[in-house]
DNA sequence: GACCAGGGCCGGC
DNA sequence: GCCGGCCCTGGT
């Protein structure tokens, strides 16, 4: 008999979060039924009813694990509630988007998965990732006895040639990818250093690698170093701002966690469109 | 089929 | 600091 871990929270929509564009290897197996690969590891998730959830994996691998990466000691509902109600957008993203939550996801991860994004769309971002790993991961077996495959080291990255890594449809973000792996794999850039950063610090040091500048490397510090204000300003937010926000952000009014207000507006902007 | 924009950044000025 | 250019794909 399979292990499973129930859990309980009225904070969470896992079809809101793997459509909300901050992770591209989580899908929908079957209604209600979803699959994630998150660096070597392999899970599936059912929602049974609103609220009510069974992590296919055990109680131990659940704790020690899962419930950091879904970060599920943090209250969102508490931190919904503190949007200024006067605030008639914000109020209707959050309302939109009330299931998503911000994922601590792996930093080697982010970094490459988010300079894959610039210029370039979801459906293609998820073809280039699962090509990379299929091309430079490991291949594992699920617990169903399907294969999958891990999300590839700076190491073997870092091995890749141009002519590989553009097989992956990267087009011209291959030689990003190829110059930040080695500049990883020899150390000149830390992961565990960025790891132990402030901010500003891990912000600045991601924006020494090729291919990531300040809205990479922010998104690099929200979904993976959980620097929850951090506030990434792609084509979309900036849009969002220049309509809604002309006098600018109400960052004092959220300190600390705009970053989080952040991913609301995004997946509002992108899939709520009732015009 | 054309054309625009996509979770932008690099390199040359 | 300011552009032009960029691989390729989805959407209109």
């Amino acid at each position: 008999m399979r292990e499973t871990t129930e859990y309980f929270t009225e904070d969470m929509d896992i079809r809101q979060i793997a459509a909300s564009g901050q992770c591209f290897r989580m899908q929908e197996r079957k209604e209600g039924l979803f699959s994630l690969i998150a660096g070597e590891r392999y899970l599936e998730i059912q929602c049974l009813e609103k609220g009510k959830f069974i992590f296919f994996c055990s109680n131990q691998e659940f704790q020690e694990f899962w419930y950091n990466y879904f970060d599920f000691g943090q209250d969102y509902g508490a931190l919904k509630k503190k949007v200024d109600p006067k605030d008639v957008y914000l109020k209707n993203a959050v309302e939109f988007g009330w299931g998503i939550r911000i994922l601590r996801q792996d930093l080697w991860e982010m970094m490459i998965t988010f300079i894959l994004s610039q210029q370039n769309n979801i459906p293609r971002i998820q073809r280039c990732v699962r090509l990379l790993c299929e091309n430079y991961g490991r291949k594992k077996v699920n617990f169903r006895g399907e294969e999958y495959f891990s999300f590839p080291s700076p190491n073997k990255l870092a091995e890749a040639d141009l002519e590989g890594l553009k097989a992956c449809n990267l087009g011209y973000r291959a030689r990003y990818i190829q110059e930040t792996a080695l500049a990883v794999a020899e150390e000149t850039v830390s992961l565990e250093a960025l790891k132990k950063m402030t901010y500003e610090d891990a912000r600045k040091e991601l924006m020494k690698l090729c291919g990531i500048g300040k809205k990479v490397a922010d998104c690099i510090c929200l979904f993976a170093l959980h620097h929850v204000e951090a506030f990434p300003i792609d084509t979309h937010i900036a849009q969002i701002l220049a309509a809604h926000y002309p006098d600018g952000f109400p960052f004092l009014q959220y300190p600390g966690f705009a970053g989080i207000l952040q991913q609301y507006m995004f997946y509002y902007d992108l899939h709520g469109k009732a015009e």
